[in-house]
DNA sequence: CGGTATTGACTACAGTCGTAATCGATGCGA
DNA sequence: TCGCATCGATTACGACTGTAGTCAATACCG
């Protein structure tokens, strides 16, 4: 495994729109980006090639233009940034963070329906 | 609430300090930081002074230093952190997080019999 | 064939972060 | 009283971020 380095915020909107779809060219991901931030298309590029630079994305050239895909699968990245957040906050216990989003009322009623599935699952 | 602004990683570590033991001198801070990171006791002063900055600890002079004392509880900070986490990676979706780390074997016994004890408390 | 639009590369620039040295004031010990 | 230790404040500085402008090459349209 790559030590796939630290992916900023900006870069991981680029990031979602490449898992979303891909391959895709700057020009597209700048497109499919500009719902949520109103950046330029040059923004993009800078991030596409910061990731670049990151190899966390791949880019295969076709005709003048590049098109870009994701080296780090999306689960991948959210397993590490999870663990990453328990161990920074909670000291790697998982059972305080759940029981703080308890706490804040951000489980939802399926979130508790599959907590139980996941339990259940565990347990056998 | 005041906007509590974003606490670097380094700053982290000192508010971990000062959560666990307050008001603070920066040599104190400076002394129990030093079993985790292997800082000059002017990088503490200088993350001390960006938290001030920050608004998240405040210094009360005692003679010729100061004592620091967090303004925000650990709580408030966990919260909201892994509310922008969950929401970041998962949508807002909690379930998802646990089934993540579940599959990255990070609950331990402990947890899931926790969690049991979370979800019983939950659904009454 | 010539102009224009497009593409990636390079450059920019202010803000934050990590890590610390230095400075000016001041209090304490001899 | 005089020097030294210590304190907070200021400054440093390279890396990374967010956001984008500019440039040189090139492909496509007329």
């Amino acid at each position: 495994m790559v030590a796939s380095e630290k992916i900023s915020d900006a870069e991981l909107v680029v990031m979602e729109a490449l898992w979303r779809q891909s391959p895709q060219t700057a020009t597209d991901v700048a497109e499919e980006v500009a719902a949520d931030r109103d950046w330029s298309v040059q923004t993009v590029k800078t991030l596409l090639s910061r990731l670049l630079g990151k190899d966390v994305v791949a880019a295969e050239q076709d005709g003048r233009r590049f098109l870009y895909r994701p080296l780090v699968a999306r689960e991948d990245y959210v397993a590490s940034e999870s663990g990453r957040m328990v161990s920074r906050l909670f000291g790697g216990r998982v059972s305080p963070l759940v029981a703080q989003l308890a706490q804040q009322d951000q489980l939802t009623p399926e979130d508790i329906a599959e907590l139980e599935q996941i339990l259940k699952g565990l347990k056998s």
